[in-house]
Order: structure tokens, then C-alpha cells, then sequence
DNA sequence: AATATATCCTATTGACACAGTAGGAATATA
DNA sequence: TATATTCCTACTGTGTCAATAGGATATATT
């Protein structure tokens, strides 16, 4: 899969986040509920999306989960992103990736790279917004 | 990564191959050393290619690979996707996925499917010979 | 202060793919 | 028959995925 269950829950979590956005912190335990996707696992997906910032939480009592922007701000790259562990086009593209010798003469390397910027500006145009809206495949 | 190396190695064997066209069966030793790439590994890959009917193979001495047909009537998605295991969008549009109740108030499902077409469209648009003919970026 | 409700943190598990390796069987040519 | 080649099966170590478990920490209410 190009997108792990991972990024599809992420994305799934923060429709919903979006769609209880007036409420306040939404605990996990509803989101899990509502989504039907296991209280622990969604835990760890929340973490990565606090730690990029992306979702805020608030502990103890009456604490939980809420979108850190305006949905409208947020974007399925950024969710996405910050889910799956190496979301590069190929390993030549990742950052920590051992300096190439063939780079130069590499025939297919521009190939990667612009699919690389395909993907990104796919995702990107997505914001939770439309997608909470129910607005897809008109953008 | 979205492309693992099983993908890129494919890639860079149908340029090799395509470079070499007209010699007649190239012998996997041959690209292996040319490339710079494990000949067992190697040798799994091209199985791969084979078994998708995209590489022809010729047994015994004199033996080796070619390209099924013209590098211009073969497209980087046939090769990734030979290659590359569950190469789809997201486990709901894989074809052995169970049937999933919120399909039909899915939000997101419009979204990677679009994606996946995306995604195959890109690749598609790219022939071997374009990339053996170092065109890119400019489809 | 105690309690209930939350998130946070660390560790573990089983299954599986990736990347690579190994050895030999089958096949075709000279 | 000797040689060069593909084909086939099996194995290994590393890592991620998907999920689970148990407790530590924080906070609002009573």
C-alpha cells in the first residue's frame, strides 16, 4: 500500500476532529468509538500528529484531542506526512539518504523527483475542511 | 518510501535494457555489474518482469534478458507495479479488501481514488524509452 | 484530599515485507 | 561433454505495521 492504515486513520481522526471542532477537546475514547478503530492504536497515531503539531491535546478531566488550525489550515499532506514513517518518493530523495555516485548521469532521478512534487501537490490541495465538507474530485 | 528499492532497480533495469535492445538476450551478469546491483537480488526482480510478461527470457548459453516490446510501448506504471507488492492507494481499493460498511459515508474514499489515478496517470505518461532517452520532467 | 477522567510513555507481540544470500536444478549452445 | 545461462526453493536479519498492555502523570469535580 502507498498509504498504510496509519495515514488512513490519521486522515479519518482528524475529519472527525473537524466535524467536533465547537465542542472542545474531543477524548479518544469518542473518537475511537465513532470510528471504530482500537482506543491504543489511535493513541499512538495521535501522539505523532501532537508531536507535528498538527492536533492539540489537554490532559486530565474534560481533556482530549483538537485540531491545533483551522481545518481549513490543515492539509491531508501534513497529516499524511506525519504519519508514515518515510514518505519519499524513493530512499535517493530522503534526507538521510548516502550521497549517490550515479546521481548525475541517473536517468530516472528527475522522474522521482517530480512524481515526489505530484504527490505533494495532491495532497496538499486537499485541506480537512473540503474533506469534512465532502468535497473531493472537484479540486 | 512509496517506491522501494525492488521498484527503482526494476527501473533502472529497463533502462539497461533498453540501451542494450538491439544486442540481442542480455545476460543478468551483464547488468548486475553494469548497474552495480547484487545479481541475486537482481535475479528475483527480473522474475518479477518476466512473470508480468514485460522482460523475455532465454534459457542456457547465449541466454539473457530483453525487453518484451518496443521500449516506447512500455510504461514505468507496468514496471513499478510488477514489481512493487500491494502497489494501490490504501487497503480499500487493493482487490482482495473485505467490503467495508462506511464506504458509502466515506469521506476520503473519493480522495484516494482519485489519487490512484493520479498516481497511475503520472507513471503511465512515462514510457522506457522516454527515460532511456533521458526526457523527463517535461511530459 | 480523594476520585474519576484523561493523556502520556515504554515495552511487547506476531505477522510480514524488504534486501540480500546460497545452492543447486534445468536448459541450451558450442 | 563442458560451459554459460536462467529457473527454483529456501533461508537470514532487520525493520515496520498493527495492535495490545500496564502504568505514570495531569486535571477538573466532588
Amino acid at each position: 500500500m502507498i498509504v498504510s492504515t496509519k495515514g488512513r486513520y490519521a486522515m479519518r481522526v482528524m475529519i472527525d476532529l473537524a466535524q467536533h471542532n465547537s465542542e472542545g477537546p474531543v477524548p479518544l475514547k469518542q473518537i475511537a468509538d465513532r470510528q471504530g478503530i482500537s482506543e491504543k492504536y489511535l493513541e499512538a497515531i495521535l501522539r505523532a500528529l501532537v508531536e507535528n503539531k498538527i492536533v492539540s491535546s489537554v490532559r486530565g478531566r474534560d481533556g482530549g484531542y483538537s485540531l491545533s488550525r483551522d481545518p481549513s489550515e490543515l492539509t491531508a499532506w501534513e497529516v499524511i506526512f506525519a504519519v508514515e514513517k518515510d514518505f519519499y518518493a524513493v530512499t535517493c530523495l530522503s534526507p538521510g539518504a548516502d550521497t549517490c555516485k550515479r546521481e548525475k548521469e541517473c536517468a530516472i532521478l528527475p522522474m522521482w523527483k517530480e512524481f515526489y512534487g505530484v504527490v505533494q501537490d495532491f495532497f496538499g490541495k486537499y485541506t480537512i475542511q473540503d474533506l469534512a465538507d465532502g468535497i473531493t474530485a472537484t479540486i
